[in-house]
DNA sequence: ATGATGATATTTTTT
DNA sequence: ATATCATCAT
């Protein structure tokens, strides 16, 4: 399921590849911008090219700088080429932009001005602090919303802009936010915290403002590799421009039609004035795909054709052309979650495995249905998304205690758990600390220490002195212990195990099994090469920031895989389902305010569509219910954009998909609702049901209602949307 | 200080 | 449907 199944190891860096690909990986030392469609094995050339620089131009591993967008992948990358190299190349910078960043400011932290032990904050701390310091100062009933003030604020540096630079705005709301921005900077600074954005942009000055430094790095990095160029944003770009300067040798690969990132900050830009900014850059299409059949590559050039912004790029393949698009259009979410069910049971019996299978929709929320329906038919299914290991409330709780332990001063650890467990330190006493910090600016931890001491009513001042002396004696008590031993004390001590026990639900077990799973990850941590100079709690606490744990306790079964596209991008299945392929759904309604936005979501449909290798499934339902809610819509306008003799419209059952009644199930009441909504058949009418109508036109019948003269029926037309029509009088024709 | 109740707003995700 | 958040009563 990991793309590129072609690499096998070639012992030269040459051998099995393609010409185009030969003409990447070989190409003279200038930049190099390869664009890449779905399943041409960028990846793959971006190997080849490190090894063959290595082994036929005798470039150093220390002069090779490789950079990827997610942990994974970074990690992948460094698996491939040690495969390839048949060695360790524990000397090769592989990384993410954030893991590269983090570690340039782990060793300049003094040229950049940060505190040595500096923190990282995750976007999930940087969400609190803002909330906590939009109401420190005032701004409560200003109704800025914190998702968007930090929005503005990373945009803000991803754009490599400071407050300084962007103080003198006409707009007064803009104006505001800039001075938010400001304190909001300086009170970070203060804490020696760093959120995500901050690592880039610091990294970015600690080269533009010190020459020397840069020379440095220059000089070394010599070879600059960019995975997924499509996706780097502004500060991304600038800081490999910056790196790269007039000797370096950047080698980029991407794919404009496969960028989805722009809602974060990506640029596609990049892509097109690669070749300005970088002189005698040769560009390299790689055209030729080896994962799916004809006709989905003819379905998906034909789709992203419609696309006016891009570089143009025709995906081809010697293959077979193979089965064709199968479009299913189910009258409800549960008849689609059905179809796909009873498709995948199919792929089973015909001896297919279950994790070549892959369900594909726009949003999260979608999953559900069809998790209900996998589980009845048991079939084993894993939901990709979601919560990741690190980010579990319970596992940011007692890293929060770790760090507090640590430095006394954390505000951001201290603001999590100081009443986590509940122990008599209510809102209005924290308000108080907060205050008390602010006006004699000072940490929340020395605030609460002094108003302790006088300043709080007996009940009060006893818990906070309690919980002082309770972070004191963990801070003694985990000095010199083993790392897993420190995680383990915490846990136990600071009685978030014991509150999680209480929790007898499945959530509080789940919680108690993560708490125990930290202490194992902790056991096992190894600081790599990036950290191993710190301590090791120090590195752990990074390490937990930046990395948000995928795959932690992963269990390997063979599963139905089911995620949105967007976390598909990469990934190769057999057999694709793109599921709620819906005008308003996906494309989203959200987006189709502009063009722009709806560009960006025919290239995820692109990227849906170029995850199948031999059978692709589209379906799409006349009726959904969302947000509680019934709501109707037309097939998505993408399945119209695929040329018609490449599609093949599966009609549906004749038997009405009524969900079965299963013993022993919890929501039977649901189901009753629903299936006794009314008949599922009317005197020639079926759910379902295509009829034509005199005025309205074309239209589905959805449901029934009443009976013999007063039988009414509820009809989604394509032209005028939901109608109730009393079936004597709409003299509908059955088509 | 805390648990219950009602209003609100619901893409996509990595670091 | 559901999760999150503010407000209110206990």
């Amino acid at each position: 399921m990991i793309a590129d199944q072609q690499s096998r190891n070639s012992g030269a860096a040459l051998a099995e590849l393609n010409p185009q690909q030969q003409e990447a990986v070989s190409a003279p030392l200038d930049p190099v911008l390869v664009l890449a469609g779905a399943g041409s094995g960028k990846t793959r050339v971006l190997i080849h090219r490190i090894a063959w620089l290595m082994l036929e131009k005798g470039a150093s591993p220390y002069s090779v700088l490789a950079v990827t967008f997610t942990n994974k992948a970074a990690a992948e990358m460094r698996a491939r080429i040690e495969h390839i190299l048949g060695m360790p190349s524990t000397r090769l910078w592989v990384g993410t932009f954030h893991g590269i960043a983090h570690r340039l400011l782990r060793t300049h932290w003094q040229d950049v001005g940060l505190p040595q032990a500096f923190q990282i904050m995750d976007s999930d701390d940087q969400l609190r602090f803002i909330k906590r310091l939009l109401k420190n100062l005032g701004y409560e009933d200003s109704n800025w919303d914190p998702k968007e003030v930090r929005s503005y604020i990373n945009h803000q540096k991803n754009e490599v802009r400071r407050p300084t630079g962007t103080l003198q705005s006409e707009d007064p709301a803009r104006r505001q936010l800039n001075e938010f921005y400001r304190v909001y900077q300086e009170t970070c600074d203060r804490a020696g915290v760093v959120d995500f954005a901050e690592l880039l942009l610091r990294a970015y000055e600690l080269w533009s403002d010190n020459p020397e430094i840069l020379a440095h790095y220059q000089q070394r990095f010599k070879y600059l590799l960019v995975d997924e160029f499509q996706d780097t944003n502004t500060i991304q770009y600038r800081w490999m421009r910056l790196l790269a300067g007039q000797q370096g040798i950047p080698f980029v690969v991407g794919d404009d039609d496969q960028s989805i990132y722009r809602w974060r900050g990506a640029r596609i830009e990049h892509i097109y004035r690669f070749e300005k900014d970088f002189p005698r850059t040769r560009i390299v299409r790689l055209e030729q795909n080896y994962r799916s059949t004809g006709t989905i590559l003819a379905a998906a050039n034909a789709l992203i054709a419609n696309n006016q912004s891009r570089m143009g790029k025709n995906l081809w393949t010697d293959g077979k052309s193979g089965a064709p698009i199968r479009v299913y259009s189910a009258y409800n979410e549960r008849d689609e979650a059905e179809f796909v069910t009873s498709r995948i049971r199919d792929w089973e019996a015909q001896g297919g495995v279950r994790s070549e299978v892959a369900i594909l929709y726009r949003s999260n929320a979608q999953s559900r249905v069809f998790e209900e329906y996998l589980i009845n038919a048991r079939i084993p299914y894993r939901v990709y998304g979601g919560l990741r290991f690190f980010e579990r409330a319970e596992i940011k709780d007692a890293l929060a205690y770790l760090r507090l332990a640590l430095h006394r001063d954390d505000d951001t650890a201290l603001d999590r758990i100081i009443n986590v467990p509940t122990r008599g330190i209510g809102a209005k006493s924290v308000d108080r600390i907060r205050e008390h910090a602010k006006a004699h600016s000072m940490s929340l931890w020395r605030a609460a220490a002094e108003l302790s001491k006088n300043g709080f009513a007996a009940r009060t001042a006893n818990a906070v002195r309690a919980f002082l002396e309770l972070i004191r004696s963990m801070g003694s008590a985990i000095e010199g212990l083993e790392l897993h031993e420190q995680v383990d004390h915490v846990i136990y001590n600071s009685t978030l195990l014991a509150h999680y026990e209480k929790d007898v639900t499945e959530k509080g077990e789940a919680r108690v099994e993560n708490l125990h799973e930290l202490v194992n990850a902790a056991r096992g941590f190894d600081p790599g090469e990036m950290e191993e100079d710190l301590p090791p709690l120090v590195a752990f606490l990074a390490h937990a920031s930046l990395e948000s744990g995928e795959g932690q306790g992963a269990v390997w079964e063979d599963c139905v895989q089911m995620m949105t596209m967007h976390s598909a991008k990469g990934l190769e299945f057999p057999l694709v389902f793109m599921v709620g392929m819906e005008d308003g759904l996906f494309p989203h309604q959200r987006s189709l305010q502009d063009a722009s936005g709806l560009e960006e979501e025919r290239r995820l449909c692109y990227v849906g569509a170029t995850r199948a290798m031999q059978q692709l499934y589209m379906t799409h339902a006349e009726q959904r219910r969302l947000h509680g809610t019934d709501s109707y819509s037309q097939p998505s306008r993408f399945i119209g954009e695929i040329p018609d003799e490449l599609l093949e419209e599966i009609r549906p059952q004749i038997h009405v998909s009524r969900p079965v009644y299963r013993p022993g199930q919890g929501s039977a009441g649901k189901r009753a609702k629903a299936a006794g909504f009314g008949a599922t058949q009317q005197a020639g009418y079926r759910l379902g049901q295509r009829v034509q109508h005199g005025k309205f036109g074309e239209g589905v019948i959805l449901n029934f209602a009443g009976q013999g003269a007063q039988a009414r029926v509820q009809v989604n037309f394509e032209s005028v949307g939901m109608k109730e029509l009393v079936l004597a009088y709409a003299n509908l024709e059955v088509l």
